[in-house]
RNA sequence: GGCGCGGUGGCAGAAUGGCUAUGCAGAGGACUGCAAAUCCUUGUAUGCCGGUUCGAUUCCGGCCCGUGCCUCCA
């Protein structure tokens, strides 16, 4: 099977062939690290896992290398680094930290290496040096700018041309500027501001520069596949695309370029001015990670996603549902891989199609409640198996699915108020009333324990309870 | 103004020139002291107007609506 990507280079869906299939190599563009990730970050997180986890699945894991930035200094990391009197590697490491522990939440396996910009500059100050030799760039007032005349195929990516551009500039054009749609490589720093020393004076990094010198240090002067966030085609992929390639004599920075969508909340578009942000940190305390990455992926990856409460009550439905019939299969041993042909079924097919998560979520819920009602019906038993391998196969890929079933249902949220041992002494309570025939009081404790958010079920060992989100 | 995306049942979301997935929710039934879970059954949809066609949700044109980007926002 092949796997087929959109490509926002060509505007179409491509059959995805890497450079070298011994390493395959991906850049993904990574947080800015001054405050809690939002759920739209989130988004492009586990967009770009899947298809990690993917090309691991097709090329082996050894043979997949993705890289994700950590942006650790920028005017919004200054800014905030002002205002609470930190140092701005307090806080850089800081939200670094929180940032892979919410990723790390939501099933999403560490990249390969994620490269700090500060630990870059030298990388950065060599890739502006050549590109200032080879006459795309030049100084001005302590500012070293990428010259865009200088560059015929300028605006490739977004397919923009410099004359709009130029007309719908939105803001000033700072005067130093030989051309209007030139943008900075390298700005000075106040002597109170986070700085480096360069042949320009002492400064600091533009915006673009630190993922085509980041890039470039860890997966070479062409990689395969650059993801990222809609928002970043113009202007930051694009200006990546003309430092780098102009800066490497014209060879093509990345074959392959995915763009994920946005996220609304809701209606409207999340936004700071709406107050509607949603912090990943906030939703974990709520939800686990599971339901809220079932969600990300429950939408196709370009498409925009309407977040929503009732998205989350739904995926907790589908994943308990899941968990029920992985419950109810505890004892089918999964076949090896080496047993079957994984192609079987075309199990994989809506991933290998362009990452069609939402197909692929509705296909392993089907399957599963399939198997679940197969399992004592009669029918060759190594075959139930095989299918059961296929279907962990594919939730391996989604992230989901991962854990133990009665984990699953022992799950409450970090901040529930429930004592399990009270908890636990009114399921004994309510035991003692039925066995009493006193149904009115065991109904009575049931509707108690309801509204604490728990769930009992009476089965033949016995009662358990388990908590409802609501 | 420029470039782009999308409008499918209560919700989510595929596919397709004809027989219209799937999941969640809902309804009815079985089971249960009552529930929960499970099982069985079940209803409802392709924004509007034209065109091409034997036949369009699918192709073409127009319209309406929503939405994204156009210099530091995933």
């Amino acid at each position: 099977m092949e796997l087929k990507l959109y490509n926002t280079l060509t505007r179409s869906k491509e059959i995805f062939k890497p450079i070298d299939p011994q390493n395959v190599r991906m850049y993904g563009c990574g947080p800015t690290v001054y405050n809690y990730a939002h759920i739209g970050n989130a988004r492009a997180a586990v967009v770009m896992d899947v298809l990690y986890r993917l090309l691991r699945h097709i090329y082996g894991t050894e043979h997949v290398k993705f890289v994700r930035n950590i942006t650790d200094v920028d005017d919004k990391i200054m800014e905030a680094a002002r205002q609470s009197g930190e140092g701005i590697d307090v806080i850089t490491r800081k939200y670094e930290k929180i940032y892979n522990e919410d990723m790390a939440a939501l099933g999403c396996l560490p990249p390969d290496v994620q490269p700090r910009c500060t630990e870059h500059i030298q990388p950065m100050q060599d890739m502006i040096a050549k590109l200032i030799k080879s006459g795309n760039a030049y100084e001005a007032q302590g500012n070293v700018l990428f010259s865009v005349p200088s560059m015929s195929n300028y605006g490739r990516l977004s397919r923009k041309n410099r004359d709009e551009l130029v007309a719908g500039a939105r803001v000033d054009v700072a005067p130093y500027k030989r051309d209007a749609a030139d943008f900075v490589l390298w700005k000075p720093s106040e002597p109170e501001q986070v700085g480096w020393d360069s042949p320009w004076g002492r400064g600091r990094p533009g915006w673009h520069i630190e993922c085509s010198a980041m890039s470039e240090a860890h997966l070479g002067e062409t990689f395969d596949i650059h993801c990222g966030g809609l928002d970043l085609i113009f202007p930051h992929h694009e200006n990546e695309i003309a430092q780098s390639e102009c800066a490497h004599g014209g060879k093509v920075m990345a074959n392959y370029w995915v763009h994920n969508g946005f996220l609304n909340m809701g209606d409207e578009k999340m936004s700071k001015s709406l107050g509607n942000v949603v912090l990943v940190h906030d939703l974990l305390k709520k939800w686990p990670g599971e339901v809220i990455r079932l969600a990300l992926l429950s939408a196709h990856y370009r498409q925009p996603l309407s977040f929503t409460e009732d998205l989350l009550l739904q995926s907790k439905a589908v994943l308990d549902a899941g968990y029920r019939a992985l419950q109810t299969l505890r004892d089918v041993e999964p076949l090896e891989a080496e047993e079957y042909h994984e192609d079987l079924y075309g199990h994989l097919a809506p991933l290998f199609n362009d990452l069609d998560t939402s197909k692929a979520i509705m296909d392993e819920r089907g399957r599963l409640g399939q198997l679940a009602k197969d399992l004592n019906a009669v029918g060759d038993f190594k075959q139930k198996r095989q299918m059961k391998a296929l279907i962990l196969t594919q939730a391996k890929l989604l992230g989901i699915y991962q854990h133990n079933p009665d984990d699953w249902f022992a799950w409450k949220p970090a901040d529930a108020d429930i004592d399990d041992a009270v908890v636990q002494s009114l399921v004994e309570g309510r035991a003692a009333a039925k066995k009493a025939k006193n149904f009115a009081e065991s109904d009575r404790i049931r509707d108690e324990l309801k509204a604490m958010g728990i769930a009992l079920e009476d089965g033949p060992q016995g009662t358990t309870w388990r908590y409802v989100c609501k």
